[in-house]
DNA sequence: AAGTAGACCTTACGGAGTAAGGATGTCAAG
DNA sequence: CTTGACATCCTTACTCCGTAAGGTCTACTT
């Protein structure tokens, strides 16, 4: 018995409200307030609406936070006909970093994500294929991807982290699904299980891996 | 008129409540359930004692959790007696890393801190030392934190960027006090000024001479 | 004996996420 | 035109959170 309930012929109260125009909202509200500003109860006063009509677009606050980070991500432009690796990546990282830089929260909230969604799967998937694109073997790809580390974005460290606990049958069909549209990642994950080309990925010889690359730039760096 | 309170002679229910001990209940609870399960209530209980009577030992959360933080950076072992730059630094990047590890919760919580305490002042400064009396410069000096990165912990991309904001009178009692203790943290925060040798940190040119310092690492990673 | 200071407790407030269920509108089948 | 399924949005209510305000108890000083 509310004005607003009645004043307005239902479902077209403005525009309709979808998961894409709430995500949006989200980031627009982080944008200019900050991440921590976004409760359920101001975003949907943000879009004039209640709390809990949010939740039949998105299942929980995580959920939203997930869309927030895999709409941003797919912000980064991919160019199309890439030319060597090198300058591919160097773009690449540069576009990835300019995109966060537009949503100062992003950075923070993207470390915290658990599950991959689409453009980031996309775009990790893009990354992968341009290395093994340039020459380098699955072992040196995943070295690599350690070494990067955050500079192109944060969330590649854990993806292939849990690849080792679930049951053949379903990491076969999930397989199936992604190899159509991201193979390089599924070559990259069928790699590193404990039946594949890497074996299961040792964290500690990464870091040293890495630590020692970068150690040896830094000496470059000194003498120069 | 609790049995609880009267039943006891006041102060030395148990033990005395301790801002090390609050910290340090909080660490193992952590380490044990996970950050998010830190509720100041639960923490409280886990102490046998009420939620309120923690803020005697500790401002508000944040507070707490910049004690957990810096009470985990002292774990940190730093060798007496240094050899060359690089090993030095190599060892000391494995210590944090196996530090960080312990706590599982450290590495995320790090990164949202906002003002270091004196562990991870002891910490950064010992670094810049490190490579100081290695041979860099300043400035060199300055690249290679941007270089590490989240490699030696995590916190040092935001230590010196507010370093522009405060009047030149704060600026000058500060650099005094912490001068006689962390010299080498001074002697870096005065050359990152508008006034300074190095002028103010450009991110954007460091984080492009970063990566390609990276990328030419992986060049060298692929032909080997 | 009286006063002070500190440690701990009690109560209470506003805000968070979200479970459960109700109201209202759209639309297809009878 | 009616009916009923379905989606969207709202209402209410619950538990938990951080912490402000103020009370009580103990130990120590004077």
């Amino acid at each position: 018995m509310k004005i607003a309930a009645s004043g307005r012929t239902g479902a077209q109260r403005r525009t309709q409200l979808t998961r894409e125009r709430v995500v949006a909202a989200a980031i627009a509200f982080a944008d200019r307030d900050g991440i921590e500003a976004i409760s359920m109860r101001r975003l949907a006063q943000e879009l004039d609406v209640e709390a809990m009509s949010l939740y039949t677009h998105v299942r929980n606050k995580e959920d939203l936070l997930d869309g927030m980070v895999d709409a941003v991500v797919s912000e980064i432009p991919m160019s199309a006909d890439p030319p060597d690796w090198k300058t591919s990546l160097r773009v690449m990282a540069l576009a990835a970093r300019s995109v966060v830089l537009r949503h100062p929260w992003a950075a923070r909230t993207i470390e915290t994500r658990t599950a991959p969604g689409p453009a980031v799967l996309g775009y990790i998937n893009a990354v992968i294929g341009i290395l093994r694109e340039g020459g380098f073997s699955i072992g040196q790809v995943h070295h690599s991807l350690h070494i990067l580390g955050s500079r192109l974005l944060g969330f590649t460290q854990n993806l292939f982290d849990d690849s080792g606990d679930l049951d053949p049958e379903t990491a076969a069909s999930l397989a199936n699904q992604l190899g159509a549209t991201h193979p390089y990642i599924v070559e990259m994950a069928l790699a590193v299980t404990h039946t594949g080309a890497l074996g299961p990925c040792d964290d500690d010889v990464e870091f040293e891996l890495a630590l020692d690359l970068i150690l040896d730039a830094l000496d470059r760096l000194r003498s120069s």
